[in-house]
DNA sequence: CGCTGGTATCAGCAGGCGGTGATGTGAAAG
DNA sequence: CTTTCACATCACCGCCTGCTGATACCAGCG
């Protein structure tokens, strides 16, 4: 039983920014001048939120031309879903479980 | 369909320590006390860390004699873990969507 | 080529957040 | 009542991180 979440890639999905990302992410694939338009952010300031996300694996990139697309990697966060409900019915499970007083 | 998830709750659990507290939580109910033991962290620091989780509505508090119990409200795991596995299968159905370039 | 436009990288700054010590509070023990 | 212990709150500091402007890079187009 692991019980346990990824430190990392929950600070990474905890910017607001971020997580506006991947929301967009998950309806359509886009590139920078898209998340531009729709997050109302610099596009350096995106880029280096891109650049976090690639790095925890939460997003790939595609080249197309002189534009990059980014799509997001529904495996990353599918398991993050599974860990967090394996987190839930342990704690489901483990509610009478109170160690006694020291 | 919401394909979202609420950034403050992510963010609360995006701590490497909150997010210890929590996977000790799931296994068992604990006191400060016990958690002090556990993680080796100041009781300050916890208390603070407790503050945070309990305004996230993660943990709820119970008092027993002066000792104070902690357990999680496994409805708020499950519940992200609902947000993430409708995000993933959102990204899974939307991977061929790809806007055309501007 | 040189130019243009999309994207990435770098350096710097400011705000936020986590860690810590001192202190307050409230309940049981003596 | 006084002491003790569990826990919370407050004030402060240092660092991390996100935002920004300048700049470099790279692909297509003339």
């Amino acid at each position: 039983m692991l019980t346990s979440v990824d430190p990392d890639l929950i600070r990474v999905l905890g910017d607001p920014l971020r997580l506006r990302i991947v929301a967009l992410l998950a309806r359509e694939t886009l590139c920078t001048t898209h998340l531009v338009e729709e997050t109302g952010a610099k596009q350096t300031n995106l880029s280096n939120h891109l650049k976090v996300l690639r790095e925890a694996g939460v997003v790939e990139t595609e080249p197309c031309g002189r534009f990059t697309y980014y799509k997001l990697r529904p495996e990353v966060l599918a398991g993050l879903s599974e860990q967090f409900a394996a987190l839930a019915e342990s704690a489901r499970s483990a509610a009478g479980n109170k160690r006694a007083c020291p």
